[in-house]
DNA sequence: CGCAACATTGAGGGCCCTCAAGAGGTGTGG
DNA sequence: CCACACCTCTTGAGGGCCCTCAATGTTGCG
């Protein structure tokens, strides 16, 4: 299905119908925090393919990707819509635009079936004035996605193709003893991501594979050279 | 005087020495809020072409930048430093950095002379535990951050040398009913920031300019067209 | 099997970077 | 006052990176 579906709201709407995965979120909390946001929370099921907002909308609510996986970026009615961001639950999909601008700054687009928890602003404003760790685990996410933010501005400033990728793939091996990736998303929604083209992708790929640094198979990519991939990148 | 000398610690301190613009930085604050962050603020002068702090260095501190321009960038030993972010007072020099990673993404250098406040974090999360609504602004200007980061990614994965040009110029008209700009920065810094090269810049203003939408002389750029390079910006 | 979507590969070209030279402005010292 | 150094900006020539377009191979599904 590869049809895009309009924003429409016919979701069903439950209050707490899943537990909520707030610690991935917004780190640790207590109980009764995370009782609060619960009982804040509208989760939302919202089938694949679905628009889930587009730019320039009012945002008034926050909203939680508690499972699946959704993409945000500018849709362009011929091509579709380009990733500049694809996130996988649990992740925040909308935290400052409500929070900031008050305003949508991308489109999205449910890539897969999705399991969201909106919180409307305004009661969260509330509940943060009660509850002043709730509002600094906020602040904490925020700043975290500034620090994101940074880190590909200066890639995409800095860095051609081919250090990105291998910041990239660093970046998705780390943390794990095992170096073995299996690629979630499309190549060419990655590609999109990295600021290049699907052929640019495919390109790199095959020039990092050459030089004995990865070795691709499909969707798996063994990183055979951590050290020079890190030199690669750039740091 | 075009050396950058280190970063030092012999810069003079004192509580409260000016008047801080908290509203210019957090929006509008009650006089008790203000008075706490007053109570909490140091200042601080920091002479011309002084490092203000390196990446990788631990950032225990907010620092709010009262008076004077400071670059953000990457500095590399034979070039010096090229901005990736020229700041302005008043505006937040330190905003995130201390409240997510705990660390400098990047290079600072006082462009001119500085006038600095620095909160430091730790007794600023005290404070914030005691005054929600203070939170909230930094939540707030945090949120800020964020979106205009979006739009910065959006224009360097997407647009071409010109638009952004465009989008810049569009930006810095923005709200003035004069559509005569005198720009503030070198132009090499107003490329860096935009991901371009001083020479890109150039080509790209002479190519507006015979277009007949701005008219360039010198440091003054004087919008002749704002509709078209709204349409050249891409929005 | 046939179709659709994706990934890969190749050819060609455009945007923009690099390098170099020249013009204009400013501060310093003779 | 002028020469000189030094900085920035501008302009031109050349080239490289990466995008665009097109064709082919691969995979999954009805």
């Amino acid at each position: 299905m590869n049809v895009i579906a309009p924003a429409t709201d016919d979701a069903l709407r439950t209050r707490a119908a899943v537990r909520m995965p707030w610690p991935a979120l917004l780190g640790p909390l207590s109980s009764d925090d995370a009782a609060a946001l619960d009982a804040l929370a509208v989760a939302r099921h919202v089938p694949e393919g679905r628009m889930l907002f587009e730019r320039g909308r009012p945002a008034h609510t926050i909203v939680a990707l508690i499972d699946g996986q959704a993409a945000c970026g500018w849709a362009q009615p011929p091509r579709g819509l380009s990733p500049e961001r694809v996130l996988h639950g649990p992740a925040w999909l909308v935290l400052a635009a409500p929070l900031g601008d008050r305003q949508h700054a991308c489109d999205a687009l449910a890539q897969g079936p999705l399991q969201l928890a909106d919180l409307p602003v305004e009661p969260l404003r509330a509940l943060l004035m009660n509850r002043p760790v709730l509002a600094w685990r906020f602040i904490e996410a925020l700043a975290r996605e500034v620090g994101r933010q940074e880190a590909r501005l200066h890639g995409l400033m800095h860095k051609d193709a081919g250090a990105r990728l291998a910041s990239w793939l660093v970046a998705q091996t780390d943390g794990r003893t095992q170096a073995v990736l299996r690629l979630a998303e499309r190549k060419r929604d990655i590609a999109s991501q990295l600021g290049m083209t699907p052929e640019t992708l495919s390109r790199m790929m095959r020039s990092l594979s050459e030089r004995g640094l990865i070795d691709v198979s499909g969707y798996t990519v063994r990183v055979l050279d951590p050290a020079a991939l890190q030199g690669l990148a750039g740091g």
